[in-house]
DNA sequence: GATGAATGAGCATTCATTCAT
DNA sequence: GATGAATGAATGCTCATTCAT
């Protein structure tokens, strides 16, 4: 009959709050006050759920991942064998109009992607995260080349290509958002992919439920 | 009489330690007396020469646009009339090894991107940068498109998604260098600007100088 | 679980210390480091109770402002009915020996004085600070024309004089104690009065309490 | 046949700079470069021609005294053998519309006040300018008792109660001058120096030159 | 769990002064 | 005389972190 624990909900609370003050002010300049008041707590409510202010950007980055992993999980199971719709349903997840358009989701991750650069514990939960995802690109592809719907000698490479457009989009929407003529990113990645595993028919368009 | 200025000189050393600084640590975390000792310099000269931290971040990258805008006016001029050659310059100047092998220029600008979002200044001299890399891919597609060895309708999305995927490696390579095949940033772009702008042949392969 | 705040005695602690800091320095060359060391606080603790050094002073100003309000009510409730009472218990308010023989005291307003001149907010607070005085004597002198022991046609120049005059030798005594003769300065202001308000009777001179 | 010197030019430039700055910032916020601005001079040729910040201040202030000195030595000359004439134009010097009106001047003078608290050096000379008009008035007033038009027997006492009265409304001027009603200064310290000089007639209105 | 006071190191910036040219 | 580069100490302020309550 202990009072029950709000661990969870104090910690979803401040990796919130993190994700969105760091959207607008990166996170050196997301002071920990900064993130207490956004998430309508106190500074040392704060301290007492996580450790230091590195930990809760790594919070926020697992969360970030394994979401992902839920997403490609469920959308990979949603065709199974069927390797073109699989891939076309991943550039979708990521850059269907929609998804690019959230600037706090796009400013946070491009934020992540620099302190990734500097902080080995970020870099390496950063690296897990485009990891698995060219992981599943290779998968995919591979099996895509088994069936004869694709054509590359080197997956791995061609799966580095596919992530990197999609993570070249989303620094470029962004940083420069008018440099991206609207909806275009996810038909340009198709087009790229044609080229890429040599398809000989453009991937399937998928309607989009929200 | 008067004193014979070394602004100049000064003010080179002073950007550069901020980029050797910046790739090691961060804007943020690049301070301003560790900027002076990586220059050799005190820090109240660091800022007699520049009045804030800020305007040694913008000279960086006011140098970074005009070495990239050197760089494409050369390189365009090189192939005159010659689009397909020309793009394929274009990305090798970007992504041929050695370039992208760089890891402080690229940790510098992955850096800047995330700087970009939200210092106004930075971000209008960085949009300045990756439009003007937009606009010349425009052009060069364009001209491909007259002389019918590129097809697209929407040469400013495809230009898009070639600066997308030039960023994207930027990223990854910055973040993630296994995830890359080495050697492979350079030839996969060429064959996602196949499917792009449904080129009938690859785009050619030239000897890099340097 | 909450912890009992104990802001109001460190704000009056560093208030304090900055009274006797700026009164030896100045306002500009009184350090928060000093304030601190005074007041026996840390430098970091200054700022958690007040968010700029420019507060501490205005609240310096507004304890001033109270204070003087405070007296000004009880002294004019002392005498109901007898402005020349009243005037003569202004004036020693401020003037009596004792009064103007705490250096500090004038030092710290004489250069509130100075600051009051440069900025807005400090002006603002110290504006109602000579203007509550002055609006005062008006009130009292108005009274007194009405029962005709004063006489002026311009109750609001007379107020600013007699103002002016108490300013002066906040100044004087500040800054060239020895041109003031021990114990005039009431005395005189007096008769000063006297010709300003054409009295028929000297101000009564009553016994200071404290 | 060596160059002229300038330093005389150049000195007065540099004082006549520091009054302006010290008007809007004060003291201790006039920075040498400001200063230098101000006079269109670099910063160095001020550390060539004064020796420190201090200096200057001190410059500015002899400038003034001289200034003063000259003024009443003049204008006791004006009115020999009438020390009514004498005491009215001394008040009407100080505080005849026109004078106070130059709110530059009055900054400058309530700085000055501020910073005689508390640098030796300028106390010095703030007390000479001070106690040079105080002697003066006592000189006046004396010879007013001699020929019987003053009666008083503390002219030391009533000496400094002019000047702080005169002072008094420097500071008013400078810091409420809203409190004071335009022109009024000049009559109310005559009224006030009627009553503390006890005299039968007011002192003689004179019409001011400019 | 929760609060908010307290700490102390670190930061960008200012500035009087010196000095080589 | 004059310039402007250079210095180094000082300043107001921020902030992650600790801790008593």
């Amino acid at each position: 009959m202990t009072r029950a624990s709000n661990t969870d909900l104090r910690r979803a609370q401040i990796t919130a709050a993190l994700r969105r003050v760091m959207a607008r002010n990166g996170y050196d300049r997301a002071s920990i006050s900064d993130i207490a008041a956004e998430a309508g707590l106190t500074q040392g409510l704060v301290h007492y759920h996580f450790k230091s202010k590195l930990e809760i950007l790594v919070a926020v980055l697992l969360d970030l991942a394994a979401s992902q992993d839920r997403d490609l999980d469920q959308l990979l199971a949603a065709s199974p064998d069927n390797p073109a719709a699989q891939l076309a349903a991943i550039i979708d997840l990521h850059l269907a109009t929609g998804r690019t358009a959230d600037p706090d989701a796009l400013a946070c991750w491009v934020t992540l992607s620099a302190e990734a650069i500097r902080t080995e514990e970020i870099r390496l939960v950063y690296q897990s995260v485009t990891s698995s995802l060219v992981h599943r690109l290779v998968s995919v592809i591979q099996a895509g080349v088994k069936q004869k719907v694709f054509r590359t000698a080197t997956p791995d490479a061609a799966a580095a290509a596919i992530a990197a457009s999609i993570q070249g989009y989303f620094v470029l929407a962004a940083t420069n958002r008018a440099a991206i003529p609207r909806g275009s990113a996810s038909s340009c990645v198709r087009s790229m992919v044609a080229g890429l595993l040599h398809l000989q028919r453009p991937l399937p368009t998928r309607r989009l439920r929200r």
